[in-house]
DNA sequence: CCATAATCCCCGGGAGCGAC
DNA sequence: GTCGCTCCCGGGGATTATGG
């Protein structure tokens, strides 16, 4: 398929003051190399349909003109470049002005640069250093926000997990057969390469572009000048999965802070009570949703099924100390009383940060007898290093890490079955490696980390670009297919949070279901691809009012104050600081250096996959992926999984009470605060 | 019927763990 | 680092079994 990249830069024409052509809005003209211009061999010529002139690619600042050159260079000015004419003359304007006496007239104008996908990555390359990665992408990101994609989205329809994984896996393939090098004996590509150098002792860096080496102190090869430590231009890696975000960024305020820890029930308890006092339940709204962590989320499920008031005596009845019919006999309640959930008018959901959150650690978890020695490459050495590594105390560099992982396992993991076919002349398809995985792969520690790869890690990635994008569908395929680390591993409290969360969704009715599937995640900011669970919002603003928290230990009058006044103090802020404050840019290194070493230290561990080997270490240790495996066989354990199941049937029955009764409770679908 | 031993049950303290 | 939950363990009282 021929297939076409469009970027366009928003700048403008120079020297209308000299041509006077004005040109009505809409006209689309072309920008040629200026071989008579004696001043300036670079010069760019902006020339109407007419071949008329009607003036300069600005001169200043430099970065456009030199890149359009060296575009038009590479390509033998077979890439056109467009200029749209969007405005009417006017006198030069920051940053176009060359000298400050002598304004000229300048007209607004959008290039726009059409490139076959063949040079797609050469021409990026060239933006990306004559513009600077964060300009680029920024363009980009105009690009993508204000015009509608008209290719269809790589994801299908109806998200199917198998499908994309399948994608993803013939993606990455291609990827890895087209970077190895055939020579008569065997296929080796810059990985190889580069694990020689260090065999070798030089510490060498391999270009994974060109396969050329170069020391380390240069930061680009210098023969194809490729930057390790950026992303080619446009690079979205949450590109496979359609953004689903509200048109209408939520508005966030903040109420009146509840001055007590929610670690127990009874916390919880009065955390609700003070919740239905300020939302005015059961006056102006019925009911409320409420995001909350895990533990708070489970604290207040339990409680909803539980707890009943008494209609009498309008007290609370724990149906796990007491019994209903206890309650009556003991009050000598007649039999007109009937009881009612005393947490009704709630609906909890469990923030998907903090899902996301455990989930890194658990791979993190289970990924340890080799991610030890890679991490310790990538120099956390100390123990206590390892140690936050370990517990993932630090969110963003665990993910970080993890993302890595999969991007070097998964090459790593197709690499053997690549080879293979390149030696035998076969054609690399999906399906074939999926053959050859299921029929010929016997070693365990390949198999090992297939599942841990191709299941968990890409379970994880794809639940982080559901939450990123607020797609429902992704979001929950990733969860399901993740839960059985959770329930391999001891996570007591995320198993039965898995449990309630999916038999809750299962039960809401149609129109509630359909504003939980819109609700999944924020973008505060209103950008497409930076939406985050209710949880984090929740804590981004808290961080925020802390900031205004005087220093030492702050009381309650302190916080009661702050919240209460921090929309004005957000306002104040944000009128101070815009015009002082670089808006943040959209940065994402891709680790290719990292990624590269993770790709050395595992190449070996892979080798030879067909042969029954030993199940152990990255280390050579013999494998016990974690101390929780040992504890799985005891009993304790399993009485807790039974404990689950009987859960789970006692919702379920629940389930087909309601479905008897045909009774759907009337909602309102306007008006979902979060808290 | 009594004395003693064995067993059961309950409870509090402490350690470990998970979550934040 | 803190907090709460769970588990474990030992102590002590209550109950039961056993033997004289």
């Amino acid at each position: 398929m021929f297939s076409m990249t469009k970027v366009q830069i928003s700048s403008v024409i120079t020297g209308y003051h000299v041509y006077k052509k004005k040109q009505p809005i809409g006209t689309v003209c072309y920008v040629l190399k200026d071989k008579s211009n004696v001043h300036d061999k670079e010069s760019l010529v902006v020339k109407n349909s007419d071949s008329q002139t009607i003036g300069h690619v600005p001169a200043t600042p430099v970065t456009l003109k030199s890149t359009l050159n060296e575009v038009l260079d590479i390509s033998c000015s077979a890439i056109e470049i467009k200029c749209e004419i969007i405005g009417t003359p006017t006198l030069a304007f920051p940053p176009w002005v060359n000298n400050p006496n002598k304004p000229g007239a300048v007209i607004p104008c959008r290039y726009t640069i059409e490139i076959p996908a063949t040079m797609a990555p050469n021409v990026k390359d060239i933006m990306c250093k004559h513009l600077g990665y964060d300009l680029v992408n920024d363009i980009v990101k105009f690009h993508e926000v204000f015009t509608p994609p008209t290719s269809p989205s790589q994801y299908p329809d109806s998200p199917d997990w198998k499908l994309y994984r399948n994608q993803i896996i013939s993606e990455l393939l291609k990827e890895v057969s087209g970077d190895q090098i055939k020579n008569i004996h065997s296929c080796h590509d810059y990985v190889d390469i580069s694990l020689r150098q260090k065999e070798m002792g030089l510490n060498n860096n391999v270009c994974c572009k060109c396969n050329y080496v170069y020391s380390l102190g240069n930061r680009n090869c210098p023969n194809c000048n490729h930057d390790p430590k950026y992303n080619p231009l446009g690079y979205d890696p949450y590109k496979r999965t359609p953004s689903q975000h509200l048109k209408h960024p939520p508005t966030v305020t903040v109420g009146e802070p509840c001055m007590v820890n929610p670690n127990n029930e009874e916390k919880i308890g009065i955390v609700l009570e003070h919740l239905r006092e300020v939302c005015n339940i059961p006056e102006q709204r019925k009911w409320l949703v409420v995001w909350s962590d895990g533990i708070p989320y489970l604290f207040g499920m339990r409680l909803q099924q539980y707890v009943y008031v008494c209609s009498s005596c309008e007290e609370l009845v724990d149906t796990r100390k007491e019994s209903l019919d206890d309650h009556t006999a003991k009050h000598n309640h007649d039999n007109s009383i009937n009881f009612h959930r005393a947490f009704s008018d709630f609906i909890f959901r469990p923030g998907p940060c903090h899902i996301e959150l455990n989930m890194a650690k658990c791979l993190l978890n289970f990924c340890w007898p080799i991610l030890l020695l890679m991490v310790s490459a990538l120099g956390f050495r100390t123990k206590k290093a390892l140690d936050v590594v370990k517990c993932g105390t630090d969110h963003h560099r665990s993910k970080h890490i993890l993302f890595t992982l999969f991007d070097a396992l998964a090459r790593e993991l197709l690499l053997t079955h690549v080879r293979n076919s390149l030696e035998s002349g076969a054609p690399v398809s999906l399906e074939s490696f999926n053959d050859w995985v299921r029929d010929s792969v016997v070693d365990p520690n390949y198999l090992y980390l297939f599942d841990m790869c191709f299941t968990f890690l890409l379970a994880f990635k794809l639940y982080n670009e559901g939450i990123r994008k607020n797609n429902h569908e992704v979001v929950m395929a990733a969860r399901i297919f993740f839960a059985p680390l959770f329930f391999a591993g001891n996570h007591p409290k995320y198993q039965e949070l898995h449990l309630r969360d999916l038999c809750d969704r299962v039960q809401y009715p149609p129109e509630l279901a359909l504003e939980m599937k819109n609700t999944e995640s924020f973008s505060v900011s209103g950008e497409f691809n930076k939406g985050q669970g209710a949880d984090f919002v929740h804590e981004e603003t808290n961080k925020f009012i802390k900031s205004f928290l005087p220093p030492g230990v702050p009381n309650a009058e302190i916080w009661q104050r702050v919240c209460r006044k921090s929309e004005m103090l957000k306002n104040l802020k944000d009128k101070c600081c815009s015009d002082l404050s670089q808006s943040s840019r959209y940065r994402l290194p891709r680790m290719d250096n990292k990624q590269l070493m993770m790709q050395r230290q595992v190449r070996s561990y892979l080798a030879s996959p067909v042969n029954q080997k030993p199940h152990v270490s990255l280390s050579g240790e013999t494998m016990i992926v974690n101390k929780h495996f040992a504890k799985l066989g005891t009993l304790k354990k399993n009485v807790k999984k039974v404990e689950l199941i009987e859960l789970y049937y006692e919702m379920c029955s629940e389930l087909e009470d309601q479905l008897a009764d045909e009774t759907v409770p009337e909602i309102e679908t306007d008006n979902i605060d979060t808290v």
